[in-house]
DNA sequence: TATGAATGAGTTTTCATTCAT
DNA sequence: AATGAATGAAAACTCATTCAT
């Protein structure tokens, strides 16, 4: 399990990888002089507090992962009905996409960060922390959905999980992808997912 | 539109790539020097054929798009059922994500391979080709399934086709991430998959 | 001639440095991290006493000759006759070699600390006090041998001087090679050099 | 056993460190940049033919130790007598000094090296060689004072060579400190080596 | 006075690209 | 046309030195 609380510094820093990110760039292109100038400190600092720069990455990507899932988390709390839920997620999907470092992408497929090579421990580990956590929201919603009438109870949490995870994939891939759907309107789009969603688990 | 006639160097380089990639390395990490000797032909060679490093992957990215896209279409050909179409479907996932290299995260997130930076001109021309064999594809599939009565004929493709895609999507999550998902048979998950499909487009 | 009495902290710092030192380190690629750490103090305090990297190497280097040859005139001074005297010495040499950190290295060949860059004035007034201290240790053998009959009166220091420092090294090199002269027990080693002493000043 | 054969580059670069290293520069402090220069070549070129900067001094070093035993082989094939060969050695060492870059305090030391760490096997193997090779010289040497009635045939090689090898080291340190010994003539300096041998050996 | 976190100049090392063969 | 040795620009990384506390 990493570590999850970090110094000042190190959050500088991960936040500087992120901005980088957030730009654009891709993960493994990033330079150490990019991240210290982004991060605000010297180059040197950098390797006070981390081995190299694979580990500064790497371990930039998981405390996102924790801080965006978190902001879900938040997000979610104040939402009460299943739609409000649902159609929340979507939101944070698409603001996720269009600030161009998708954690969606990752939060939605981790098993591709298999290059910053997450050692099958800290997948165990780290990773289940975060698949735990995404899967209580989606938990949260199911039970919400289902006292509402909307969808029935369902005992194998994999198909619902996995109906809900389609549709948010769905959406995204929506969102990604502009110029191939442009004929479709975000509305039409949200209310596709959300169908999907219903007549699935009905 | 990216010419579609390779010379045999031309062939013997993308293959190196796509090998190299197959074996897990990252796209943007792979030196030339590897293709190199992965294809059997000397550094320069690869210079003689490409501009830079990241033409030739590039171009192989999109030379192994259409040989997949092409094996997929003669797998689906001789199957007649939506059923038998859409199993066949998710066994071709299943062996791209365990031959490592899946092509189908690409084929299933284009958008992604933003940073090997196909120009907005390359994606509508070469991309479009691709989506178009991959739509015809599709709606294949439910012209069978409309005929056999499974499921309904729908107006508008975009539905239909996100509800495939995302639950092509999810299958291929249940593949990647087998540690996560180990108390779900794969018949299971194929059979939620397929369940989900059906209820979605009744 | 360099300062001789030292603060507690510089001596401190000096003897963070012999002991890098003599677990073998290279002069030249101690860190002042390491020599801060093993002299138990900080990296700043380091430069409170000294200029920089070198100055602190040179004079702890200094200040250990001095340490040496203080503790060889002591050990030497209980010793009577030639013979204890000069086995003294070797086992002095054998002491210093074995520790890794062969003071005598040095002693005997001050020429190579080159690098170090004692400037020509800090040679001759430092090192003139050390080579005059190792001259007068050598030159109370002679006397003590003379007196005993072993050896003759000899006008010209050098050539005394030089066999008794040649039979020195040639002990050094016996017990800085030990897989080379594995043939040769120590008590041989002693006594051929006693004999090459002997029988050169006879 | 280090490979005895090396391409004209590895040459090339090996005497750009043994040309550094005869400038007086430390071993330790050379850098690549300087070596490539030095050696003609650039930087890259360096690490095509060796993994790093250590790798490339060490055997720099190795490669001049054999440079410079082959030539003193040849120096001395020509002279005939116990002291002309006896001479010549003085007359390469001194030269060897003055050089700067002593191969002789080496040669004359090589478990001073310690620190390029030669790993055990290395000095089993590559080293032997070497001192199997300046022990042949030696012995030439002696044969020639023994057939010339000068020395008496010593059986144990060991006082033999130690008498022979501490005088040229005694004679180096006499070059090496010119001010300590400014009183001592070089001719005297010779002689008195000379003469310690004999009275040592007969 | 003592410290060690922060720094960036200075090195080592990598690797895409060139070009003589 | 094909090659791979050579290269140097660019990137990673180190560590002596500074300076705020």
């Amino acid at each position: 399990m990493d570590r999850v609380v970090y110094s000042e510094k190190e959050i500088a820093i991960f936040n500087g990888v992120i901005n980088l990110l957030k730009e654009g760039r891709n993960p493994y292109q990033v330079k150490v002089a990019d991240i210290a100038n982004s991060a605000g400190v010297g180059k040197g600092t950098i390797y006070e507090y981390f081995d190299n720069k694979k580990e500064v990455i790497k371990k930039a990507l998981l405390y996102n992962l924790n801080q965006e899932i978190s902001a879900l988390e938040e997000r979610l709390r104040s939402k009460v009905s299943f739609k409000d839920q649902y159609y929340e997620v979507l939101a944070s999907v698409r603001e996720n996409i269009e600030n161009k470092f998708s954690t969606f992408n990752i939060l939605l497929s981790v098993g591709k960060i298999s290059d910053i090579n997450l050692s099958q421990l800290e997948r165990d580990l780290s990773q289940m922390g975060y698949f735990h956590r995404m899967a209580e929201l989606l938990e949260r919603m199911l039970t919400a959905g289902n006292q509402e009438g909307l969808i029935k109870k369902i005992e194998d949490g994999y198909y619902a999980h996995m109906v809900l995870k389609s549709s948010f994939y769905m959406f995204g891939e929506y969102i990604s992808l502009p110029w191939i759907y442009k004929d479709i309107s975000r509305e039409s789009a949200m209310e596709y997912a959300y169908e999907m969603v219903l007549k699935s688990l009905r």
